[in-house]
DNA sequence: ATATAAAGTTAGGTTTATCTAACAAATTTA
DNA sequence: TAAATTTGTTAGATAAACCTAACTTTATAT
């Protein structure tokens, strides 16, 4: 059985490589930036990986998923997501509270407590945040990859997904009215920097090329 | 925050202290026991506890609980008869299911994940195997300790709790007809090695003198 | 009261996950 | 293409939880 170092780690590698697909191969800096931790530590923790064929690695070369290592990922993902819907829909957390705490649960082991939850809950597809819950047998629904920065200045779209799950992120997107399939109109955008004006239910807000990138819109 | 392992020793120290109550201090050789240590590593963790104003200990002396050890230790166990409660209620546990998720589940850290689970289950007073539920206070409605070894021949009484939560004990217990509130009665008894013989809703079992023990029953 | 046994401690290791500092390889830039 | 920068690796430490083996203290039994 995986520590819960180990599963972190092949989560991380999952978002990096698989989700937010720009590319499917990673490099240490980039995976240990992801987790919180130094290149070195990564590294040694790549070795025991890749010995336990959970990820293909050679020296100085990048790294991906082995197909058993993507299988655990995504078992993890699942977890949290179905977790994070939970604690949503049953225990009245706010979309902001959930991540901290499903960060926790992901790694309890027992297989029927997944099936169960996810009974419990009717095989939802999506989490609070929008994003993709992985079915048992590891499927994914894929969802489309548009950002709000890459929305037209003058069209509408639908909030469908937030990319970052953190505390102080959500708090900033409730703050302008938005939440999961609220109508956003792009007003205008400034070429120099991205800066985005948007209006949401008549408010009208000014957001960050940052921001706008980690709004997923439909 | 306290670790999981500190947690867990806290926990045993609270069980052999004041659940097991017949006697309030512990040796380390019996701790280490309970914990499936060796007494060196139970050793170097009662100076950590020590340390941190945990537990009252001195070389060469008993452990036992200072107050605030004592309201963490009551915390975790809380958690743990929730977790199985919730468990057993709601997700179609069996009673012998429950105790090694809940031995995971309890480490979870979230004030309101637990407030929430506890009102989810309308404030519970007992978990599936009879155990008494803390309340958010750390308040303890404490249970009697007779067991059905102290049952006199003849007489009739109910089951009211299981002293050991292992899948073995359990379904053991339901191979003989038993369950919470089940009515018992005791046929006869070896002075010898106190093997008994009871009846249980028109069947006849015999049972040793541990398995008696480790029924609680009123 | 002493010898034996039981209980408890210490010393010295291991494994996992982390770090810093120094080094090597690969890539980018001039 | 050579220098500079970035990326990745290795060596050597540390802290938490564990272990075994040896030792010390306390309790028990003659
Ligand atoms: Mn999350
Ligand atoms: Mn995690
Ligand atoms: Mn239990
Ligand atoms: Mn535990």
């Amino acid at each position: 059985m995986l520590s819960q170092t180990e599963e972190n780690y092949l989560k991380a590698l999952f978002h990096l490589t698989t989700e937010r697909a720009s590319k499917s191969e990673v490099g240490t800096n980039e995976l240990a930036a992801a987790l919180n931790v130094k290149p070195a530590t990564a590294n040694d923790m790549l070795k025991k990986l890749k010995q336990k064929k959970l990820i293909n690695y050679e020296k100085y070369g990048k790294i991906s998923l082995t197909v058993a290592g993507r299988k655990q990922a995504i078992e993890v993902v699942r977890k949290h997501r179905l977790w994070e819907t939970f604690l949503y829909e049953k225990f009245e957390f706010t979309w902001d509270e959930v991540h901290e705490v499903a960060e926790q649960l992901e790694h309890i082991h027992s297989s029927k407590l997944i099936e169960k939850l996810d009974k419990f809950l009717n095989y939802p597809e999506k989490d609070p945040h929008g994003d993709a819950i992985p079915n048992a047998k590891g499927e994914i629904k894929i969802q489309p990859g548009k950002t709000l920065l890459q929305v037209a200045i003058g069209k509408t779209c639908k909030l469908v997904a937030v990319r970052d799950n953190s505390a102080s992120f959500l708090q900033y997107v409730v703050s302008v009215g938005l939440g999961l399939s609220c109508k956003i109109r792009v007003i205008s955008r400034q070429e120099f920097d991205g800066t985005t004006e948007i209006e949401v239910n008549g408010k009208k807000s000014i957001v960050s090329q940052k921001f706008a990138e980690n709004i997923y819109v439909a």
